[in-house]
DNA sequence: ACTTTAATCAATACTCAGTATCAATAAAGG
DNA sequence: CCTTTATTGATACTGAGTATTGATTAAAGT
């Protein structure tokens, strides 16, 4: 028996779909409005969860807070150096076919990701800091 | 005036250079072996410093605690899935010479990073987890 | 439907990286 | 030497994420 569907998770899942690249915080605020009950370890548990399993993607580039997306094909993301807020981004002709890498030969290379940074509308409009 | 060199600057740009790629924590725990009287918050801060004034590089791409690097010369990290330990990567024909992002028009990009992952040697040696 | 039981949950306490505060200290320039 | 003021040390604090635990609940079999 294993990983049972929970009402829990799909209040969860929905509110990512309807959120914008959201952290677990701000999911949680979300769905404590409609469901008080459910708690905020649920909301970490889960969006965890959904990573793990596929369903969702963590990102977690700028140091920032981990933000999740429900979006899991390939996309690139851009993240605010003000406010940490995450934009999708389309590149076309980024990445090469072909390339090579070299380590010190004891670490294994699995993937890698590209991320992109700069300044969402919220934070060149407001100049809140900067 | 701006920007004062002190004794606690050299010593912890020291041990930043000793050490591979520590956190704010590594390095304090270094330096406070041979200057107990070095406190925390001021690794923290001459670190965030030495991070501002391109002194250092700050290695954020994993979600994991910030890592520092003394090497600002450009180059590629790839970043452990188990303990967030880094190592340096040289890609060679990585990037192509153009290419052309999109995003919804609102975020300005102003510049991306590659990051690898995978595991390193002593993860993927004792079997901690996974 | 009813029972069983492992997965899941809510609630809460906890950890720990990073930050804010502020009085005391010590660079750098005169 | 003396003054100015950036910096430090000590400490309290914040807030994201985790561990724990007893209570629920969904799924598989009867």
């Amino acid at each position: 028996m294993q990983e049972r569907q929970t009402k829990q998770k799909q209040i969860i899942y929905e509110a990512l779909k309807t959120l914008d690249h959201p952290t677990a915080t701000e999911v949680y605020g979300f769905v404590h409005e409609a469901y008080p009950t459910v708690s905020r370890a649920t909301v970490f548990r889960v969006l965890g969860g959904f990573a793990d399993s596929g369903r969702a993607l963590e990102l977690r580039a700028a140091g920032n807070e981990v933000r999740y997306d429900y979006n899991v094909e390939p996309h690139y993301h851009a993240h605010c150096e003000c406010c940490g807020r995450v934009a999708d981004v389309r590149a076309d002709g980024l990445l090469p076919k072909k390339f090579t890498i070299m380590t010190d030969g004891e670490f294994e290379v699995s993937g890698y990701s590209v991320e992109f940074f700069g300044k969402c509308k919220a934070c060149k409009d407001g100049a809140m800091l900067n």
